[in-house]
DNA sequence: GCAATGACTGGTA
DNA sequence: TTACCAGCCATTG
């Protein structure tokens, strides 16, 4: 992964824009910022947060079953509970109603 | 150029 | 339900 002190690169930038658009109480998969960026693949996805995820609700983004990023977990929990992030019963969070397809058309730039 | 690594994913046991 | 495995892709040493 790029070192920590490096500036974010092009790729970096676009993630972490989408992560700022996802709207509280919503949830998007590694796998599905990739998919919308149309390159790279979730470890990309999960390198920048990894390096650069500090900027932005992280919390966001999560794995494809819905436990958050291993070591993050608790405060995660904190969050959700106050966004009122849809959660199931195991305390994951539940990708089938939380899970947010992206930006909306019109809300293009 | 090669091997190792990582906030991943999906399938199988 | 958890555990393990193979595939995945870019960066590092």
């Amino acid at each position: 992964m790029p070192r920590p002190d490096s500036h974010p690169t092009e790729y970096a930038e676009r993630v972490l824009d989408i992560v700022e658009r996802i709207p509280p109480g919503r949830v998007m998969a590694y796998g599905d910022i990739a998919e919308l960026l149309g390159e790279g693949g979730p470890r990309q996805v999960g390198t920048v947060m990894a390096v650069w995820g500090g900027g932005v609700p992280w919390w966001r983004v999560i794995r494809a079953d819905g436990t958050p990023a291993p070591g993050l977990e608790v405060r995660a929990r904190s969050h959700y509970a106050a966004e009122g992030t849809p959660l199931r019963p195991s305390g994951r969070v539940d990708m089938a109603a939380a899970r947010w397809e992206g930006p909306d058309p019109s809300e293009a730039v």
